[in-house]
Order: structure tokens, then C-alpha cells, then sequence
RNA sequence: GGCGAGUUACCCAAGCGGCCAAAGGGAUCUGACUGUAAAUCAGACUGCUCAGCAUUCGGGGGUUCGAAUCCCUCACUCGCCA
């Protein structure tokens, strides 16, 4: 299955090579010399790679920065080789404050597969600079301990593994580091050896965070095959106002639409701040720098408009889950945050908008207070009939003011949509830390007359 | 080990026998305004069978017609002296 989206991607033909665009975007936080890797990737074509381990079953946001780094790459003639961790993803890279849990052999397998087809979604498989899959599992997997000490082991120092960040970090904290998560950046130093060695791999992209185990391997090839190879280390993406960049509600924003519904996905982006939505322009989507500059003066002009940001959420949208999807999130959006008359709506696009909402059941003429605990849009009767009373409850778009108020669906297929709040329902706290239930849903809740609607 | 101070709702913090479901601030929620914004203003913010009732002020026990407020005790936190 081909993304249908690749064919329509490409660089823009106004900067001088790849390198002046991926500096432009701001993608470029640290690098080998800088130089250097501009003649290498304005010059013949290079293959290079970007790892991604399976720390969870889906890609999230952060990994989308690389695979679309990736694909700019690949756009400009190069050719990638997209790494999947079924080993690394067995170690655990070094996190700054804890040592991880090791995960099952059988759930890394699972998520390393789930990875390698999301990675394969952002990829293009044809033509000369093809994508390839590679698994780092494959090569150190029939490595015995001893050869490993012996042949990769004994290029490592370890005065310098010491001091890479991620390593001082935890030895400087009371949570330490184990020996396996210290030998981590071996392992990814000879991933990039190996893919040297076997495919003239001559460039590690990857998060800033991972600045270490790049230059890990760009050190050990360098010792090992006398070779001068690169890494390019892309920026932590951050909000202007200082919350992290890739939550919502607190939860990351995954790529598989189980995870994050495309619903929730475009949501994400349509509300991106003023202050941030050309940086995320750049960094996610394949506008040129002209349009972008377009965007930038209609965001100062005319704010209001939000653009801007309709644009941002539906190439990124489209990027991830399709055009299909994405139109039906700004179908699903447009119904239940216009001041919308959503009778109006046809039925399947109500049917989409709904689905992407939490739902209950319940029979017809049931009191409607006692639902909107069920939703859990309050916690309590006495919350229920607070928000009513504030005017703050409103069943299909329309203001509730009767505490005595029934479920009448209306709608077509039975279903009646409970809205506590204006639209946008930000909550963007975290619950305290001592509340054992889930987090409450997005505001809007679907209501349905009759069984369960099956996902 | 000795002495002293403290423990109040999500957080900070007043209250020191009835007028306390408990001041004030923050956070949060709702309304107005707005761009599904920010700022601002207003209201709400223990629960319920809601103009009333029930249960809260570290735990337990007591005094009193009546306790967050007084007494005993246990637990924890923080100062000072050994």
C-alpha cells in the first residue's frame, strides 16, 4: 500500500540543495561539519539511514520530525534505509531520568513490526533511490558475546562512552545506569557500521538526543574503516509557551489512528499556537518557502483567520492518515465546533464526525443529567447540575436549561451529541496525579440510542 | 534522646467553641468577549433524593446542648538543643 501523498511531495527547487532547505526548516540543531555535508548531499546520490526502536506499539510526533527529514532526503535524490530496533529495541536507549523496564522479546517483535510499517508509509520503495528496511536484529542477533567484546568492543573507550550526556546524566543521578542501557550507543554505533560496511551508508540522521550514539557510530567507522562518515542531529520541538510540543491532553499524539484518532490528530494541529504554527509549517509539511512566508504575513495580518493553521492540520492530516480521513476530520470538526446545525448535516458525515467521539448508550426519554455523568463530561450530579445551571451543557449544539431534561435523539441513527462547555474544551491540565480514573474525554460526547457502537 | 512548632478542600493559606461547607490566592470548570486564541470581566468549585439534608478541617477517642476550634492519644512533617 502506497501513501498516496508521496507522489506529490517534493523539495523546494528555490533553495540550493537539500541542505540549505533542511537548514531553513530548522532541522538542523547539531551536525557533523557543516560543510562538508552540504557538498555531500548537493553532490551524487549517498545512502543514508534513521533508526527508530520500538519503545511503543506506534511512531508519535517526535518520529514523524525524522521520517519527514527522511523523505526530504530521499526527495533530493539520496537514498534511505529505514532501521527498525528489534535489537536496540531490546536494550533501551539511556533515558535522563530512569532505567526503562525491559519489554518482552514477543512485544518488541510486535512493535517492531508496527513500526516498520509506519516508517514504510513515509517512503518512497521506487525508482533509483528506493527505500530499504533493514533490522538491526539481523546482524546482532547471530553475535556471540564474545565476538561482540572482541571485534566491536574493543574500539569503544570507555572515557568517552562516560561522557556522552545521556551516560553522565544517569551516573550523576540516584537512578544510575545499568550495564546494558550503558552499552546502548555500542550497539547503535555498530548499526551504523554495519549499514557502512554493507550498504556505503554514509549518513545517521536523529534526534539532538541522540547526538551521542550518532557520533558513536560516525567514531567507530572512523576507527574501524578509516572513513569519514556524517550525522545530522534534528532539534527537541518545543512550544513557544513553554508546554511540551506533541501532547494532547497530556498524551502523546501517535501516528496509528487506534491511538490517536485522525479526529483528535487534526484537532491537534488546528489548535496550534500563533507563535508556533509557521515553525511547525517548515517542519511538517512540504509547503515551499514562498507559501510559508505567504502564511507567515497572514498569520500577523489577520490572526483570526487561522490559516494558517487549517493548513497546517490538513497537509499534516493528509500526510498521516490520508486525504479521506482528513477530510473527514474538518467535516467532523466543522459539525460539532460550527455553530453548527448539525440536523443539517448528512448522515454519513455525521456518522464520521460521531465515530471519532466517546460514546454511550442509553434508551430514549432516559433523564439526561445522570448521562452526563456516564460521559463522564462532569464527575457528579451536583457537577451535572452546576454546568446546567451555568448555562455550561448543550444537547445537539443547543443550550440545555431544563434540570428535568430527557434524551430525545433527533438525529439520524438515534444518536443525540452532549456538549459540555464552548467548543474548544481545552483542559490541556493534567488531572492530579492522585485520580485513579481515566482522563476525562474530549468534550463533545456522541449519545447513542440502542447497542454499542463498534469501532 | 530533650524541647518547640505544625498537619485545613487539587495546591498555597486564614480560621482558634456556635454567625464555618469553612476567608483569601493559585489551579480548574462554566458564562460573556474572541480566532475551537491570549488577555479581561463574571460565576462556580464535598456529595446527594439540592431553597433542604448528609459527610468533611492528619487517624482514633473524649469534653460540650454545640468542636476545624478545648482535652487525651497515635501517626507524620518541620525547627532548636544534645
Amino acid at each position: 500500500m502506497i501513501n498516496p501523498v508521496l507522489p506529490t511531495q517534493q523539495n523546494d527547487a528555490s533553495f540550493e540543495d537539500v541542505w540549505d532547505e533542511l537548514v531553513w526548516r530548522g532541522l538542523v540543531h547539531v551536525s557533523t561539519d557543516a560543510s562538508a555535508l552540504k557538498a555531500l548531499l548537493g553532490g551524487d546520490p549517498i545512502t543514508y539511514y534513521c533508526g527508530f526502536d520500538p519503545t511503543a506499539p506506534s511512531l508519535h510526533l517526535g518520529n514523524l520530525v525524522q521520517l519527514l527529514v527522511m523523505r526530504r532526503l530521499q526527495l533530493a535524490g539520496h537514498r534511505p534505509l529505514g532501521l527498525v530496533g528489534g535489537s536496540t529495541g531490546l536494550i533501551g536507549d539511556p533515558r535522563p531520568t530512569a532505567e526503562r523496564t525491559l519489554n518482552s522479546p514477543e512485544t518488541v517483535n510486535e512493535w517492531v513490526a508496527n513500526l516498520r510499517a509506519q516508517v514504510e508509509n513515509f517512503l518512497s520503495f521506487e525508482g533509483d533511490n528506493a527505500a530499504t528496511m533493514v533490522n538491526n536484529l539481523d546482524w546482532t542477533a547471530p553475535l556471540t558475546a564474545i565476538d561482540f567484546l572482541r571485534e566491536i568492543g574493543k574500539h569503544f573507550r570507555v572515557g568517552t562512552m562516560l561522557k556522552k550526556d545521556a551516560v553522565s546524566a544517569r551516573l550523576n543521578s540516584d537512578a544510575g545506569i545499568s550495564y546494558t542501557e550503558f552499552s546502548y550507543q555500542i550497539l547503535q554505533g555498530m548499526d551504523f557500521l554495519e549499514l557502512y560496511r554493507s550498504y556505503g551508508c554514509v549518513l545517521q540522521t536523529g534526534g539532538s538526543d541522540q547526538w551521542g550514539n550518532l557520533t558513536s557510530g560516525v567514531d567507530l567507522i572512523h576507527r574501524v574503516e578509516r572513513a569519514d562518515t556524517h550525522a545530522i542531529g534534528t532539534p527537541l520541538i518545543t512550544n513557544s509557551d513553554g508546554t511540551k510540543f506533541g501532547k494532547s491532553e497530556g498524551n502523546a499524539v501517535w501516528l496509528n489512528p487506534e491511538m490517536t484518532s485522525p479526529y483528535a490528530f487534526y484537532q491537534f494541529w488546528i489548535n496550534t499556537e500563533d507563535a508556533d504554527v509557521i515553525a511547525r509549517l517548515k517542519v511538517f509539511t512540504f509547503l515551499t518557502r514562498e507559501e510559508i512566508e505567504g502564511y507567515e504575513r497572514l498569520v500577523a495580518d489577520e490572526p483570526f483567520r487561522r490559516e494558517a493553521q487549517k493548513r497546517l492540520a490538513l497537509e499534516v492530516t493528509t500526510l498521516v492518515h490520508g486525504e479521506e480521513a482528513a477530510r473527514a476530520a474538518i467535516d467532523a470538526s466543522a459539525a460539532l465546533f460550527g455553530n453548527g446545525d448539525l440536523s443539517a448535516l448528512d448522515e454519513g458525515t455525521l456518522r464520521a464526525a460521531l465515530t471519532e467521539l466517546p460514546h454511550v448508550s442509553a434508551a430514549p426519554g432516559a433523564p439526561l443529567l445522570p448521562l452526563l455523568v456516564e460521559t463522564r463530561l462532569v464527575s457528579s450530579l451536583s457537577e451535572a447540575r452546576r454546568a446546567l445551571a451555568q448555562g455550561g451543557v448543550y444537547v445537539d449544539n443547543e443550550k440545555i436549561a431544563d434540570e428535568n431534561a430527557t434524551f430525545e435523539p433527533t438525529l439520524p441513527g438515534g444518536v443525540a451529541v452532549l456538549r459540555r462547555g464552548t467548543e474548544s474544551a481545552p483542559s490541556r491540565a493534567s488531572s492530579p496525579p492522585d485520580r485513579s480514573h481515566p482522563a476525562p474525554p474530549p468534550s463533545p460526547i456522541c449519545v447513542r440510542n440502542g447497542h454499542r457502537r463498534v469501532r
